[in-house]
RNA sequence: GGGGUCUUAGCUCAGCUGGGAGAGCAUCUGCCUUACAAGCAGAGGGUCAUAGGUUCGAGCCCUAUAGGCCCCACCA
């Protein structure tokens, strides 16, 4: 037999299994109509990605649902890939090529696509085979790329489909530029930072001389391009104004003061000076009012060539130097300091430039609708549920998305031009003639928002738009799990998507986790250099400590502080199970020394009788089975491995293990056989509930008891092995009860034992003293037990006290006595105390049953079930104190 | 400004539909007991943020208050 080694190292274990499974396919699913599909789609990490502890906590739910759903008997598909990440790819290229002094241009746009994809093919998938040090039981033969075929072809599909029916348009608008990244971003990919700034307050000279117009702003630099003063219509101090101008200063363009219903009369001098070019509000303004739109930077935020003096300065520069210049001409007339909202770019940090630009926009609102319905409906639900708020707030008041980007790696925008004639066309084809007059078009230089391929992440991947036996079969997917911080950005967008073009909800669950803090609960972040490396926890401890550690102990969605020690209590956990397993697997190898086909035989259904002690731990795990998969289902999953923590290690191994040991050590206790094919039933059990949380222990262990009870095949697997069931012919209550009650005993003698110093090895005679003859019964039965987990030499049933040493102490359970003469050892007046103890906790809670069944409106309204508790406990309580008394009374006279 | 969420043992957090407050770590006391010292057996430690309310009964439900965190939003 093989032997397990002392402690548990995953090391040598771990590549080993994942390459086994792999090998053996058991990560496959294919379409089976004998059995249900189950599916989960990835959150395609970034090709440019390393896996964080976001990821881990990401995939290790997935996987967790994907291991038990697929030992359910689901045919389970967890399909994997990876996202092309626009931005964050071509950013990191082109830094890249800066270092050998090449420019995007010097390559054009086949050059550094190819390149780009050299990239990919090059670090693509270094993100996939961290994933594979986790443990994650993707479907690999399925692995996407949100670029590949498949997916371009997905994504042109629902452009044309959303153009053609009028939800997808071009316009020109303002939008959110990022000055560095050089493209257009989305709304929801701005941040909004507080910074300290300024206000200055400016005034503008009415042209007819007749004074000034005074307001405040935060960005002097954009006056370049107002094209109006605005004031609130019902504004008494402004009224005659309006109609006026004023003349810009440093510019001289004279501009009218306008009246409209943004200005707050409230706020400053109730004034507003408008640049549609550069912010959102003034450009609404400018729309309303038919203002010239006057732009005044560069893509690269540097003022433009039309303003000599400030020409080619970046804003901040331009900014000083027209702050000056104002202030030379008298324009400027305070400087206060001020602290407000700023957009950044997600990616870069820099700060945002509104932009008017020519753009492709999708319409929302058609969208939104069924979206926010069918979670009203409840077709998809959020868990934890209150997310669905976030989800609806967002919906409702959502805001046209804009699509394009200018980059060059991404799914190129289906748009064709014609330069002579301007006909535009949309379409599916990689090329397009001008249906108009013949010629050959030009493609829309854009691409597109690499959410705009993610959304359709949960059908694409499965064929879309082709029919597909695949996408019949697990679509729509089944549990989606991310991240809060991502519903805005993805799960929204697959949602409609998802409604729109394939009639379904992508999934019916959405299942959202929260963020992995540092120790002092910060975001872990390159900048702040506190990021805990999964590698390194997995190379440290194994992955299945890390799997553990992430999903217990909080809430789902929650956010989580990462400590080092509650790594080393998983690991502590596994450890646990591996030497519990290797202590099981000697007795199993030393018993078919004895007799080897004794594993055969039990397989035939002989293993003798079973004792009180073996039904009670069959009949516990039959009971955490069914909760923990009731807690699975609900995805609890953090609730579900604490029930099978707390069962491994106390009941099992803390417990049951110890009970067994004198059958167990015996030569030819005849129950040996019994406790042996008990251990190995339950150890199966428990290592199967736990194997979605810790997959190779669980797995290595697996493996080597098959090999010890001689069952071990080539597809011996505890991945593909049947998730357990709970069965009635386990649940032996009476014989659960029977136990518990040994259990209490044994507990309160250790407890005693401490109290009165009694050193362990000092054993004594323990008498049970109890009228019931049921109860003596109980005892006899777990006689040996009860002996070695109570420390007795010999164990003493009888019905009084008879011969019993009158100082010997005693503890008290509900109907009996349990006298323990330690003779030279007991110190009266502490056995006094400590009895005086016990009875002034019996009081109280004497105190609180009576007082609850005294309580006629708790007798007239509290549930049946609660009152027979309550009256139960009443007898128990009623029983133990007079035990108690009787003790105390006997004591005190001996005293004397 | 709107919304969400949190406040429970020294620390980090559980506590599922309301029915006698839990875990891990830390602390203290015994144990190298023949699977495991990455262990075993005990122990101490909490007016569950505050104030009201609903209820026979509230850590849990409702209202208000205080403080923390997060998200969203148009304040020049």
């Amino acid at each position: 037999m093989k032997e397990l080694a002392k402690n548990y190292d995953p090391k040598d274990i771990e590549d080993r299994l994942y390459a086994m499974w792999q090998k053996k396919k058991y990560f496959h699913a294919k379409v089976n109509p004998e059995k249900k599909p189950y599916t989960i789609v990835i959150p395609p990490p970034n090709i440019t990605g390393q896996l964080h502890m976001g990821h881990a906590l990401d995939n290790t739910l997935q996987d967790i649902l994907i291991r038990f759903k697929r030992m359910q008997g689901y045919e389970a598909l967890w399909l994997p890939g990876t996202d092309h990440a626009s931005i964050a790819t071509e950013a990191k290229i082109v830094e890249a090529m800066n270092k050998e002094g090449v420019t995007k241009e010097d390559l054009g746009r086949e050059g550094f696509l190819e390149r780009a994809w050299e990239w990919k093919r090059q670090y693509g998938g270094r993100i996939v085979s961290q994933l594979k040090k986790l443990g994650s039981s993707c479907d690999w033969d399925r692995e996407r790329f949100t670029m590949d075929e498949g997916c371009n072809r997905a994504v042109r599909e629902v452009f044309v489909n959303l153009y053609n029916k009028g939800l997808i348009y071009r316009g020109k608008r303002i939008i959110n530029w990022c000055p560095h990244c050089l493209t257009t971003i989305s709304d929801a990919e701005v941040n909004y930072e507080d910074q300290a700034g300024h206000f200055w307050h400016l005034r503008y000279p009415y042209t007819d001389g007749s004074g000034y117009i005074e307001m405040a702003t935060t960005r002097p630099e954009t006056m370049l391009g107002d094209t109006a003063v605005a004031v609130n219509p019902n504004d008494e101090r402004y009224r005659d104004l309006i109609g006026k101008t004023v003349t810009l200063p440093l510019v001289g363009r004279e501009i009218p003061v306008i009246a409209d219903d943004y200005v707050d009369m409230e706020f400053g001098t109730g004034v507003v000076k408008i640049t549609p070019a550069h912010d959102p509000n003034d450009f609404e303004v400018g729309l309303r009012h038919n203002l010239p739109v006057i732009n005044v930077l560069t893509e690269d935020a540097k003022i433009v060539a039309d303003y000599p003096k400030y020409a080619g300065m970046d804003r901040y520069e331009a900014r000083e130097a027209i702050v000056a210049d104002l202030q030379a001409c008298g324009a400027l007339t305070e400087i206060e300091d001020y602290s407000h909202n700023v957009g950044t770019c997600y990616r870069c940090r820099t700060t945002v430039e509104p932009r008017v630009s020519m753009q492709w926009f999708v319409k929302m609102e058609p969208l939104a609708g069924p979206a926010i319905d069918a979670v009203k409906t409840g077709k998809t639900k959020f868990v934890p549920e209150h997310f669905d708020k976030t989800y609806y707030h967002w919906l409702e008041n959502i805001r046209d998305w804009c699509i394009s980007r200018q980059l060059w790696w991404g799914h190129r925008i289906p748009a064709f031009y014609c330069d002579d004639c301007k006909e535009m066309v949309v379409t599916k084809e990689e090329t397009a003639v001008c249906p108009k007059c013949g010629k050959p078009m030009r493609q829309d230089p854009d691409t597109l928002d690499t959410w705009f391929s993610s959304a359709l992440w949960p059908f694409s991947t499965l064929g879309w738009p082709e029919k597909t036996e695949d996408f019949d079969y697990f679509y729509p997917t089944s549990t989606l799990v991310t991240g809060y911080d991502i519903i805005f950005f993805w799960v929204i967008r697959m949602m409609f998507s998802g409604l729109e073009h394939t009639g379904k909800v992508p999934f019916d669950t959405v299942l959202i986790h929260g963020l992995v803090r540092d120790s002092q609960g910060r975001k872990m972040s390159k900048s702040l250099g506190n990021g805990i490396d999964p590698l390194e926890v997995i190379d440290r401890y194994g992955a299945d400590a890390l799997r553990f550690t992430l999903i217990t102990g909080n809430a789902p969605g929650n956010d989580m502080r990462f400590y080092w020690e509650r790594i080393e209590a998983s690991r502590n956990f596994a450890n646990k199970v591996w030497n519990a397993s290797r202590f099981i697997m000697m007795h199993m190898d030393k018993l078919s020394t004895e007799n080897p086909s004794v594993f055969e035989e039990m397989r035939q259904g002989s293993y003798g009788e079973l004792t009180n002690a073996d039904k009670w731990i069959l009949s516990r795990a039959n009971k955490v089975v069914s909760a923990v998969t009731e807690n699975m289902e609900r995805f609890e999953l953090g609730i579900a491995a604490g029930k099978i923590y707390d069962f491994i290690w106390e009941e099992f191994c803390d417990w049951y293990i110890e009970m067994v040991k004198p059958r167990l050590y015996a030569d030819a206790a005849a129950d040996k056989k019994a406790a042996i094919w008990t251990l190995q039933n339950v150890l199966t059990t428990a290592l199967k509930l736990l194997h979605p949380f810790m997959p190779f222990v669980t797995e290595e262990i697996y493996r080597t008891l098959k090999e010890a009870d001689g069952s071990f095949t080539e597809d011996t697997s505890i991945m593909i092995s049947a998730w357990p069931q709970s069965v009635p012919e386990l649940d032996f209550s009476g014989e659960e009860e029977a136990v518990e009650l040994i259990r209490t005993a044994v507990t309160a003698m250790r407890a005693l034992r401490t109290e009165m110093n009694v050193p362990p090895s000092r054993k004594a005679t323990v008498y049970v003293v109890s009228e019931s003859a049921e109860l003596l019964d109980a005892f006899a039965s777990g006689k040996s037990f009860f002996a070695s987990l109570g420390g007795a030499s010999e164990v003493v049933l009888q019905k009084n006290r008879d011969g019993i040493d009158p100082e010997a102490v005693s503890v008290v359970i509900p109907n009996a006595t349990i006298y323990i003469p330690f003779a030279d050892l007991v110190d009266i007046e502490k056995e006094l105390e400590r009895l005086q103890k016990e009875k002034t906790r019996l009081e109280g809670e004497l105190k609180r049953v009576q007082g609850l069944l005294s309580n006629e409106n708790f007798v007239k309204k509290a549930p049946e079930a609660k009152l027979a508790e309550e009256r139960a406990k009443l007898d128990k309580y009623t029983a133990m104190m007079s035990q108690v008394e009787e003790r105390l009374k006997s004591m005190e006279l001996h005293r004397h």
